[in-house]
DNA sequence: TGTACATCAGTGAACGCGCGTTCACTGATGTAC
DNA sequence: TGTACATCAGTGAACGCGCGTTCACTGATGTAC
């Protein structure tokens, strides 16, 4: 650890007054901190500590810690889905539509919940919400939630779910994912030994897969 | 909200140079903390301003900041039990033993998210972890994760789950029951109209019933 | 029943910390002519 | 191609805040004799 170092020295030596890019550093430098320590780590101060910066220049590029932390947020969310995608990739092709449909599931799910796993303190920070303020519906398409609608849609088509199980799978599918991230990274489970945990994980999509489907 | 006056002045008017119950008046104050602005908010300044006594005499007895706020989360997750047994206790009765056993689940369940909808701040608390220590294993029986497990077992007594589906079950349902509660409370899914938020109750319930009994 | 004294449970002042934010400023950049 | 000058992107010092924690202290309590 190298704490209260100027990290990005080394790749950016700065040199120059003005520092060309502060924006993204500070972004990164908030990303590493939020990493580390989770969303209350992500201060103006420590980012710009971070940037080999003063405290006063992260104002040219952020009105407040608000607007500063709720970009780490988004970056941290697409994080998020980067890890999702790269474990949809990763899937080896199948000869059957339901088999294929339901792995892809699992997969959206897996990759949701070993990025929490792996990056427990940008996971937090991407679903830390303000007291005040909350994007309120449900987020976009193109974000983990957006792929876990698909995965369902595709679950449709193949005709593993009846179309009137469709409606609000999404949410008890994701609630149970999110939630089992959470004991498993924040709570009573965490520190489980690897063989239960993964035990637990392969139970929880046995439930989700199954339970969705109510004709089954 | 009467910010910084002596809120328990009317019920214990001091006028004694000792307190009489100080652990106790600090622990309720902690509660109401917590209960208004989450874990964050529990600290030893603002627990001993609402017991109208110097941060200093706090140390008389709590150890430290974390122990305090380790008493204030036994007190949250005491509560969030107390909730979820008055939810069963409110429980018509049935003549069909499986229905019953069913319907004990769901209540166990209905509890759980009721407690975090309306209590908020304390359900945060309740499950809120130092980065460095941890009650790493399951918790107790007499808890709420015992309150699921009991239930669970009622259900393989009455022949609705297999013993064999009965391993981890309890993870599954908690983390499903978990999440959705924090989706709700804090994440994008806060703010969902009301009828909208018991469908996808409904509907995460219903998941989890028939998920779990792979037979069906 | 009265009194000396140890013990207990508070007070009050102070410390150092990191935070968000504002102010007047200055060094660097780039554009108009 | 050179120069004056507006604009931009930083600096440095300071503010007030609330926090955890420690120190020497003092008022109240209760017990031994």
């Amino acid at each position: 650890m190298c704490t209260g170092v100027n990290i990005y020295s080394v790749n950016e030596a700065r040199g120059t007054y003005h520092h060309g890019d502060l924006r993204n550093a500070l972004l990164r430098a908030g990303a590493e901190l939020a990493e580390s320590g989770g969303p209350d780590a992500v201060t103006i101060r420590a980012a710009a500590r971070l940037a080999g910066v003063t405290p006063t220049a992260a104002y040219r590029h952020f009105a407040d810690h608000a607007e500063l932390l709720g970009a780490v947020r988004e970056l941290a969310a697409d994080r998020l889905a980067a890890s999702m995608a790269r474990y949809l990739k990763r899937m080896p092709p199948t000869d059957d539509p339901v088999a294929g449909a339901l792995a892809w599931l699992r997969s959206t799910g897996r990759g949701y919940i070993h990025f929490a796993l792996t990056e427990p303190g940008l996971f937090r920070t991407a679903f830390f919400t303000e007291a005040g303020e909350g994007h309120s519906v449900p987020p976009d398409r193109s974000g983990p939630f957006g792929m876990l609608a698909d995965a369902l849609d595709r679950l449709v088509e193949v005709g593993y779910l009846a179309a009137e199980d469709r409606p609000l799978a999404e949410f008890a599918a994701w609630s149970a994912v999110h939630g089992l991230s959470l004991l498993l990274i924040d709570g009573p489970l965490r520190s489980l030994p690897r063989r239960e945990r993964e035990a637990v994980i392969d139970r929880s999509l046995d439930v989700i897969e199954h339970g969705l489907a109510t004709g089954r």
